[in-house]
DNA sequence: TTTAGGG
DNA sequence: CCCTAAA
């Protein structure tokens, strides 16, 4: 996986591994500079590294940061609000607290761009023209985000655009450092040009976009052109009579303000145009190579559908110093369907844990409330055209696969909905679920689990058949389950193959209810683990028929083959499983009648008969595993204690031995006995 | 990547 | 359950 990395810009921003590790993100985060030609960043670990130490190269005085992800590839992906929020505990430095925007409406959902981590670096504020445009900063940016988000409905997302802040990319890209240079070319332009300010009329804090009409060049503008150009977009005076400065905020702003995405207009080479102007703009334009004077990245070809392919291209080609681009793209992630699907494909495949976390919280919420919108889009993340809708996609199976619509990453992408499997308290009535079992169990929970189970059912029951097959022969494999059962009047009546292929059948997909996901809250001032899922006796019971048919230590093996739609546990939580009922098992010998788990029933209570079971495994795995001398011996305890229903009895001072590597000869499909028999005669 | 074992 | 060493 990746490493977390220190970001170190002036600030420290340096996120604890360990913490960070437990939330399972399988991503690093980056605080990177983004404004302007500036940026700096002192350490970092990341194979990005290269491409940003030679930005740093070039650059100095980081004024904004925002929070990039590192992707897997390298890419340098925005961080979405909920990302952010996760890495905000992470900030070790007090002082760099991420200034959340502020943002007094609907807080979460039209999350932005420049909403996410953005920090002034107090400690090196530049000479000259930067110093009057540094207060503008910080002004600019909340009003921006304060701005309500004008219902305009859907319009095309907004082109690439790279403005002056972003142009060091593109340019350290194709080392150009001549064409860079110009951005800051004109010193006298910026600071002599005496624009007399236009008079603070009474701002309006809130962007004008009628004032932007037709099409716009910003490159034309004279700077007090670009003040009022200025105020329409942002609603406010500015005093900076910084060109460059001016065009870069105001293309920057406009890009990012979902209130002008919303708008007809669209920016394309410091040129705002309508949208049906653009069209024509584009074409003429669609020469020009990435770096225009103004840093002006790629005005490509191919129509707005294709744009975005393209954006993508660049995106992953050039992942280092394309952050900031690729950074400003979070917001302006493909608004319709035929272009999210186009897009997706490029798009960074969300972890199997995001997903389902999301899944359920998205359930949670729908359920909650049934359809409402307002509740739902609070998830949606980076930009308030992301839907969340639930698609139909007609499988074979003819079972629908709902997703949704994310953007993670920036990007729109299609993510399945799946249903979070129950991370909750055990149940506490378990016997009667045992009794259930094989009358079929609740019909609503299998029905629910059923109708998200998205991995298919024909696996299910080819593993299904496959595991009665294997385990239909007469051998031990059911025998001391049944011998187990028998001690309880419970499974008096029961057929081991109902049993079995209720097991089976049931796989983990019964539970899926509550949720006790995240929840860490613990009264004796310990925090419970963060993703604890206690285990059902379902499950308990697969573990144990893995461990019986494959051998205990195979646990990746019981894991494919057993819990193959149990997602969430991993081989290594078997082996942990496995070595708590072991020791349960043993433990619990002295006086094992009934189910008396007097103390602990904190969590499910392993019933009597499977204990059994687990230490007769033990024991027998044990004995397979010394020799064959041994095995000779062992084969005649092991049929006698499986005659006795009661195995060899160890207590907890003379413990059976536990070697659990298991030989071969168990693996196969014949039942153990009779090959035992085989081997030994 | 899987397994074993410690925490 | 998490982490890591070792294979």
């Amino acid at each position: 996986m990746y490493m977390i990395c220190g970001i170190s810009l002036n600030k420290r921003l340096t996120l604890r591994r360990g913490v960070y590790k437990s939330y399972e993100i399988s991503v690093a985060y980056y605080a990177f500079a983004m404004e302007a030609n500036e940026a700096k960043i002192e350490e970092s670990v990341v194979p990005v590294t290269n491409t940003i130490r030679a930005l740093e190269k070039e650059i100095a005085d980081p004024i904004v940061y925002q929070l990039v992800r590192v992707d897997g590839d390298g890419r340098l992906v925005p961080a979405t609000q909920d990302e952010i929020m996760v890495v905000e505990d992470f900030l070790e430095d007090d002082k760099c607290e991420p200034k959340h925007v502020p943002d007094t409406r609907h807080t979460s959902e039209s999350v932005k761009t420049e909403g996410y981590l953005l920090e002034r670096n107090p400690f090196q504020v530049p000479e000259g023209k930067l110093e009057s445009e540094n207060p503008e900063v910080g002004a600019e940016k909340s009003n921006v985000l304060v701005d309500p988000v004008p219902d305009l409905g859907k319009i095309e997302a907004p082109e690439k655009v790279a403005v002056h802040g972003l142009a060091p990319c593109s340019e350290v890209r194709n080392i150009d450092l001549s064409v860079r240079n110009e951005v800051g070319s004109n010193p006298q332009d910026a600071l002599n040009e005496d624009a007399p300010s236009t008079s603070a009329t009474g701002s309006s804090l809130k962007p004008d976009f009628s004032k932007l009409e037709g099409k716009i060049c910003l490159d034309n503008l004279t700077v007090k052109e670009l003040q009022g150009t200025f105020k329409a977009a942002f609603g406010r005076e500015t005093y900076v009579k910084d060109k460059q400065w001016l065009k870069r905020r105001i293309t920057m702003g406009l890009t990012n303000s979902c209130d002008f995405s919303c708008t007809t207009f669209i920016i394309r080479d410091n040129v705002v145009v309508k949208k049906g102007e653009e069209q024509i703009c584009h074409r003429v334009k669609s020469r020009i190579s990435a770096d225009s004077e103004d840093g002006v990245a790629n005005p490509d070809s191919g129509g707005s559908l294709g744009d975005h392919d393209n954006i993508i291209n660049d995106d992953a080609d050039f992942s280092g110093p394309d952050v900031s681009s690729s950074a400003f793209e979070s917001c302006k992630v493909t608004k319709d369907l035929y272009t999210e699907q186009r897009t997706a494909k490029r798009a960074r495949k969300p972890t199997k844990r995001y997903i389902e976390e999301l899944s359920e919280i998205e359930s949670r919420e729908s359920s909650e409330k049934l359809s409402s919108p307002d509740k739902i889009s609070r998830y949606r993340f980076a930009c308030p055209e992301t839907h969340m809708r639930p698609t139909k996609n007609v499988r074979s199976t003819a079972r629908p696969l709902v997703t949704r619509q994310d953007s993670l990453g920036g990007s729109g992408v299609q993510i399945p909905f799946v249903s979070r499997i129950r991370r909750s308290r055990p149940r506490e009535n378990f016997m009667p679920l045992l009794k259930l079992q094989p009358c079929g169990m609740d019909m609503s929970t299998r029905q629910v689990s059923s109708a998200f189970d998205v991995s298919g059912r024909q696996e299910d029951d080819k593993r299904n058949n496959d595991l009665i097959n294997t385990s239909s022969s007469p051998g031990w494999t059911q025998q001391p389950l049944i011998a187990a059962c028998e001690e309880d009047d419970h499974y008096s009546g029961m057929k081991i193959a109902e049993l079995e292929n209720d097991i089976e059948l049931n796989d983990c997909t019964e539970d899926n209810s509550d949720d006790n996901v995240v929840t860490v809250p613990t009264q004796k001032g310990g925090m419970r683990r963060k993703h604890h899922r206690p285990w059902t006796i379902n499950e308990v019971v697969k573990l144990v028929e893995g461990v019986a048919r494959y051998g205990a230590g195979r646990w990746s093996e019981i894991k494919r083959l057993a819990f193959a739609s149990c997602s969430y546990r991993t081989s290594v939580d078997l082996k942990d499983k496995w070595r708590n009922l072991l020791k349960a098992s043993f433990v619990q010998l002295p006086a094992e009648k009934g189910i008396l788990n007097s103390r602990k029933q904190a969590s499910v209570p392993i019933p009597a008969p499977i204990l059994s079971r687990v230490r007769e495994l033990a024991d027998m795995q044990a004995k397979i595993t010394s020799s064959y001398d041994d095995i000779c011996i062992m084969h005649k305890t092991q049929t006698q204690a499986i005659r006795q229903q009661e195995p060899t009895s160890y207590t907890s001072s003379n413990p059976p031995p536990r070697r659990t590597t298991v030989v071969h000869l168990l693996s196969s499909s014949r039942s153990p006995e009779s090959r035992l028999s085989c081997e030994i005669n």
